[in-house]
DNA sequence: CGAGGAAGTCAACGCGTGTTGGCAAACAAT
DNA sequence: ATTGTTTGCCAACACGCGTTGACTTCCTCG
């Protein structure tokens, strides 16, 4: 007999509606990314991903389900304690880069982020989980630690709004290693610098 | 005769409902500030200034126009060629600091520039008009400056996102010496250091 | 085959939006 | 006092939104 892929009765372990689901994120991850939360339209989503409205909230009960279900950032962190003390600051620089622009994601919650109170509270808390840890674990002083993320946030998020968001053409056109070499000092100051 | 003020038919250089107008402005660019385009919405705008939603129309045309009209931006930015060369990096942070804590327009224009296209419109034109030709009589070579003003506004404005859009707590915590000592030799690095 | 459930479509609801035109009051000028 | 204009309010329109429930179609398993 034909072995199909489930083998349980009570949770199929994968379902045929999967290839619709992905659909809808992927659209769902596109419309976010490129117009924010309030601009996105369900429809305009579901007709991306080739369904009926309904199948959206079918599958992510609401709007705010959605979202959720479509933006979940992890920043894969390199362990900083790997890296020679001097590098930090340009291999910081050169993740972030790459993460971003492989990662659509990043910029639908910079978007969202900036118009919508639950997308605030959602960078503060990538802000607090993820990257004051490593601050903590690279800089010197511990107490200064929450500063000094708080200004690495800034840089590279302020790359990232002129250059993926706003699109200043003179921020387009810097090319990669141009950045790296540019920021790579900054973020290493901001880190492990004495106070200025 | 008794002669009031203004004195020609056709233009009458003040009108009697100027200080509803003012009011209009004034309770758009809050809502504009904190909400963003299109959370802000005309009726909120017109409970604010205490009439009718109807006469933001009659008075600004349309919902564009309104915008148009509460967010106009003039970054004042000083004239460098009298600062002292080491000294322009401090002067540039200072000064963006003034303007942001004292001017919600700011905040509003990038809010709205963050998901509206025709919001960044107008932050790539200020950046193109107001920024760029500074960067260009202060840096070193001229072909580098729309990079260099590029870093720049990026540092800038990461801040400005990190501080008063997002609000992280270890931003908003920061104090204004604190950051003029940190972000000025960044911002000085940007714009006359040789290339890295 | 036939039953049962999952996948998907369709039409509609209630709501809030930007926007419009008509009408009452307040003021200005003759 | 009467006219005309400005200032304002009110009620309504058309539209697009998120969301809902009933209905058909398709697959899968006895």
């Amino acid at each position: 007999m034909l072995v199909t892929m489930p083998t349980s009765k009570p949770v199929p372990a994968s379902r045929r509606s999967d290839a619709t689901r992905a659909a809808i994120l992927d659209a769902a991850r596109e419309r976010f990314a490129t117009e924010g939360y309030e601009r996105a339209t369900i429809r305009a989503i579901a007709r991306d991903a080739n369904i009926d409205p309904s199948m959206v909230m079918r599958y992510y009960v609401s709007k705010e389900g959605l979202f959720a279900a479509a933006v979940s950032v992890d920043l894969e962190l390199p362990d900083l304690s790997q890296v020679p003390r001097e590098a930090v600051g340009r291999a910081l620089v050169t993740h972030f880069l790459a993460m971003w622009e492989e990662n659509e994601v990043l910029t639908a919650l910079l978007r969202v982020g900036a118009t919508n109170p639950a997308g605030a509270e959602r960078m503060q808390g990538i802000f607090r989980d993820q990257v004051l840890p490593v601050a903590r674990q690279v800089c010197p002083d511990p107490e200064g630690a929450p500063a000094r993320a708080a200004l690495v946030a800034s840089q590279l998020l302020g790359l990232a709004l002129t250059r993926y968001v706003l699109r200043f053409p003179s921020a387009v056109e810097l090319d990669r290693e141009e950045i790296v070499a540019w920021l790579g000092p900054t973020v290493q100051v901001y880190l492990s610098s004495a106070h200025p």
